[in-house]
DNA sequence: TATATTACTTACTGGTCAGTAACCAAATTA
DNA sequence: TAATTTGGTTACTGACCAGTAAGTAATATA
């Protein structure tokens, strides 16, 4: 078992930055097509090599796109970890999360994770899969709570608040172009400023 | 050619009846597996007849897809076009229009409309399929403007907004589920008065 | 009561694609 | 310099699956 960015038994730098390659390859392709249309022989092409030569750096499609998921999910997670600290409002750490959420989820990794659903997984890959997004999701709802309690946020329901701002911010993933009006966090910080102060007057 | 709703030439209406169970089998499928996991053989089983007997009620897999989200880009469109009126704010017109959204997205069309993407149709169905989606943002983005105008709307960037609130309750269809603790309209209208009213204190 | 239409069926085909077997050349190591 | 490791290659297989050809039984129609 190698952990999700280590290095596997054996197996020295070189190969992890190969490996890191032929990921960044075949998440590129996934999301342009969709996994089930971005075959192997597709994603070997972009790499100059032939179908084969992928098999040594991962033993099937599906663990490809497990551990792009992963190695997206666990960036997440360690940020969220380290994010909350008494000098700023739970609301500033909650912006700050955003951003960098938003910035993840327009790079190739993120945006895979966002786009490709889990249950095009395997039914062990799934369920981790699924349990580190529940995790992000309660650290989000934990975060909204200690805000409403510091008054920087207020009053609501946490948990649908969490799941309302990862429908808001991951809905960029969907549409984000690179050569687009605004870069991730300009986009991410207007979402923020609209949606903090809210879209109605009263 | 038929119309999206209307009977095919020589047709009856139990033609068309029939054809709409089929569709919608097929959107239950594709919602639940994805559109290139969901078999026709898996579809004709849901349905207790055998594969030959959908190609009776459209021509290949593609235009299933591409007909279930004609009909939902349809009726929203509708909607839309019949929406605005001097008796209401455009804010609260906006209001009703994704409250009729977010219960659109949870039944089985509208969510095939919104999880399975035109990337999978074919190139002249993408074109048409993106074509409806754009005018439905555009009809959304005028009310925003004019909802800036009447004094009802904060000043804010038309065409940025609404794709935000479409990434909003886009997201809903994701993890709606029937059995639930709230039903669509009271999850749009939570996330209506969170958005609408701003999250933050200031 | 002959004819046509409706709504299917069984049996098959052809293309696509993930994954494998076996081999190889260049670089590294003993 | 012999042996091993690294990073591939060519050639193939087997499963899956959209779509088709041809037939059929029941119902409606003339």
């Amino acid at each position: 078992m190698s952990s999700v960015l280590g290095e596997p038994k054996g197996k020295g730098a070189s190969y992890s930055k190969r490996k890191l390659e032929v990921f960044k390859a075949a998440a590129k392709l996934f999301n342009e097509r969709g996994f089930n249309n971005a075959t192997m022989d597709d994603i070997a092409a972009t790499l100059n090599v032939t179908k084969p030569a992928l098999y040594y750096y991962a033993k099937s499609k599906d663990e490809i796109l497990f551990e792009i998921g992963s190695i997206a999910l666990g960036e997440a997670l360690l940020l969220l970890e380290n994010i909350f600290t008494e000098e700023r409002t739970a609301a500033d750490s909650l912006h700050l999360f955003f951003v960098s959420w938003t910035e993840s989820i327009c790079q190739e990794f993120g945006r895979c994770m966002v786009l490709v659903k889990p249950e095009l997984l395997g039914p062990e890959s799934r369920k981790r899969s699924k349990f580190s997004r529940r995790t992000i999701h309660h650290h989000v709802a934990n975060l909204i709570q200690i805000g409403i309690s510091d008054g920087s946020i207020r009053p609501c329901k946490p948990d649908l608040i969490s799941l309302a701002l990862f429908d808001l911010f991951n809905g960029i993933a969907y549409w984000y172009q690179e050569d687009g009006l605004l870069n991730p966090t300009e986009i991410a910080n207007q979402y923020w400023c609209n949606f903090g102060q809210g879209l109605l007057e009263n």
